[in-house]
DNA sequence: TACTATCACTTTACGCGTGAACTCATACCA
DNA sequence: TGGTATGAGTTCACGCGTAAAGTGATAGTA
């Protein structure tokens, strides 16, 4: 069958301009953007982006509580990422882990008081990085073509999707 | 004066809908991308995403030299981290460092023969997860509003720029 | 009831990136 | 000529992320 040799002709076409251009706009953005997102959240409350995201992303959950493997999806991390990362704010006192009375095998981490005022807290610091290095340059074009970029790959974290 | 103030608030206004969703998708694309990438690289060819950059840039430079400063800009890091890269680089023999002659205040970086045969090796792994993983899924419109996004928000390396 | 498979994490060793402090070379200026 | 400032790059200690191996709970099966 031929089917398979065009198809690795295909992949290895050499990038045209526009392919180019797109992947190295694409490249410096996500190699750039998470250092300049998480300076002000590290200078101003001592959290990393990746720690805002998962404390974030609880304080909005039902009863700010959400099994691992649904924080580590939301919060765009990996498993094992997400469990050291929720072990440090534990000692911090951030979050408590409790194993899920439904099924012993899900681990429930839960938002404490604590964990709730820090976000509450840098959540300002994040919004204005949020608009000063993104938003504020972007029309809603821009913003819809983003969308639609984001949908289209659907990237999804390791064991996880 | 008031406009330090509304500067402020405006800043501080919540995401509505579309732009927490922009928001959302960039932050999950910046977060998974770059493992994404990496992982075949590393599988492949025991290299990282940034070494590939660094080693790629030099090797369509001209004589396949460039000075420090210049490399970090163009593989989209910091100089820090480029001048760990290329120290280990140059344990492996893929590049030599050497004063610049005209100024001794750069340091050119100079790719070797056994570096531009890994380039040469891992191109084709690298250019088929661009494809596979960026841009078989996006078509022109897309593509062009990368280029586009990404220009706008034109993020630069820690000291440079 | 045991035995195996699967699933959801957790742990650990290792390597990499970071920021701060440092070195060295040239430019500027008295 | 000296003396300071600037700018490029390097180094180091520290902390974080990763992959692989490990743990412990439930589901499936005989």
């Amino acid at each position: 069958m031929s089917g398979t040799g065009d198809h690795e002709d295909e992949q290895l076409r050499w990038l045209d301009e526009q392919e180019k251009a797109a992947w190295t706009g694409l490249i410096s953005l996500v190699l750039l953007l998470p250092a300049k997102l998480e300076s002000p959240l590290r200078q101003e409350h001592g959290i990393t982006l990746f720690e805002y995201l998962v404390l974030s992303q609880l304080s909005e959950a039902p009863q700010r509580k959400l099994r691992m493997g649904e924080l580590a999806f939301l919060a765009s991390g990996s498993l094992s990422r997400l469990s050291n990362v929720v072990k440090r704010c534990e000692q911090r006192g951030w979050i408590v882990r409790t194993p899920d009375p439904a099924d012993g095998r899900y681990t429930l981490a839960e938002l404490t008081d604590a964990g709730f005022d820090i976000v509450h807290r840098a959540a300002p610091t994040h919004l204005r990085s949020v608009r000063r290095i993104v938003l504020d340059s972007l029309n809603s074009t821009d913003q819809k073509a983003l969308v639609r970029v984001a949908e289209k790959l659907r990237i999804v974290p390791d064991g996880l999707g």
